[in-house]
DNA sequence: AGCAGCATAGGACTAAGGTCCTATTGCGCC
DNA sequence: GGCGCAATAGGACCTTAGTCCTATGCTGCT
């Protein structure tokens, strides 16, 4: 369900702020509303799903301006602006920056609602692979130098054979190093250890 | 190089057309101009990589229309829409819809250089990914209903005997099919066809 | 000085993958 | 009714991968 993730809404205009808080709340979703930027940054970073329906004019920091301090902590947020006299250039470069959508007000409710459920879903998704990602780069990080290697070369599909052949050394050490990345990457075969390496974007390795 | 690259432009202001075919040309592209959307789709279709500089608001057929037509025959040419009076929710359309950029004319030289460059190497990238696609689905198509079956167990990391026994036949005959599957997949490995597989959207089967 | 970790490697063995040849059954097609 | 193809399978045999035990030389850290 949608228990665990919040909408944040970012407005200057409180009439604005009150009616979304009640669309939300009232769609069953967890709501905060936010009077600028800098209140939102205030807030302690939100861990969960969620998205973000921002104003795009605001006194001080600007919705643009706040997507690019929340861009460079890292956040990933998805961002719905929700703006009553947007320019084409900012709608424009705000789709190119990643945003859900760009909506004029007045908006349709259902409009709305729909483009949260999408930026909610893309988050979830987004979340769960950064997770795994995270989890496969600890794994690499255990591997040795030589590990590695090894490793580019078996998701290249290379026998043991011509691995020993290019780093000149003995098939018996290219077995131990195998059997140790194996164990390293938490992988039950070739199959998953390629399967890892392609979501985490390690290059295979193809022997000359 | 640019040589086997086209740009075109259509827009319904033979000036502007003159302009920017000057403006290609002299950045070294090919290029060729269409007074009309029509026009444009009275052309054989261009099986190279391009791009499609596209202006909106144009008698009969506009700009965004003549995008839905493409889209709809199946078309993967980027489109960096340009125009002199966009309106916020076209601009934001656009670009939800794939468009590489929406300028807004007068347009900096070097800026639509620049995105012209962009979306010619997307195509190409586009282009060669969907050749690659082609050729693996091609081989997937030779595969009989059961190579295709073992073959969801092997990119799984299952053992022939595990596959044996989740499809209830000898390991023999599973030996021969998996065989038969890297032929006809034309894979050197199981690295290779797991590979493959995953470029084209093979899901693994796991025994249960 | 001594320990931990890495890279190296041999011996001995098991298991898993792959190939060649042969063979049977069942289905659809000309 | 025979032809071709898919699916099934056994025998024989070789190659690869993987594992357990043992062992050496090097580096860096304490």
């Amino acid at each position: 369900m949608n228990t665990d993730a919040t909408i944040f809404v970012v407005d200057d205009d409180a009439s604005m702020r009150k009616s979304l808080l009640w669309l939300l709340r009232s769609a069953g979703w967890r709501a905060e509303a936010f009077a600028s930027a800098e209140d939102f940054l205030a807030r302690p970073v939100w861990p969960g799903p969620g998205c973000l329906i921002l104003d795009v004019r605001m006194p001080h920091l600007t919705g643009p301006q706040l997507r690019d301090r929340l861009a460079a902590a890292n956040s990933s947020l998805p961002i719905i602006f929700l703006t009553g006299h947007g320019d084409v250039s900012t709608g424009v470069d705000a789709m190119k920056k990643g945003a859900v959508d760009f909506l004029l007000k007045p908006v349709d409710d259902q409009v709305l609602l729909q483009n949260i459920q999408l930026a909610v879903e893309r988050h979830r998704a987004a979340r769960a692979h950064a997770r795994e990602l995270h989890i496969i780069r600890e794994r690499l990080a255990r591997l040795s130098g030589r590990e590695q290697e090894v490793m580019e070369y078996v998701i290249a599909g290379c026998l043991n054979k011509q691995i020993a052949d290019a780093l000149g050394i003995a098939e018996k050490t290219i077995k131990i190093h195998r059997g140790r990345v194996m164990q390293k990457m938490e992988a039950n075969s070739v199959a998953d250890l390629v399967h890892l390496c392609q979501t985490a974007g390690v290059a295979p390795r193809r022997a000359t």
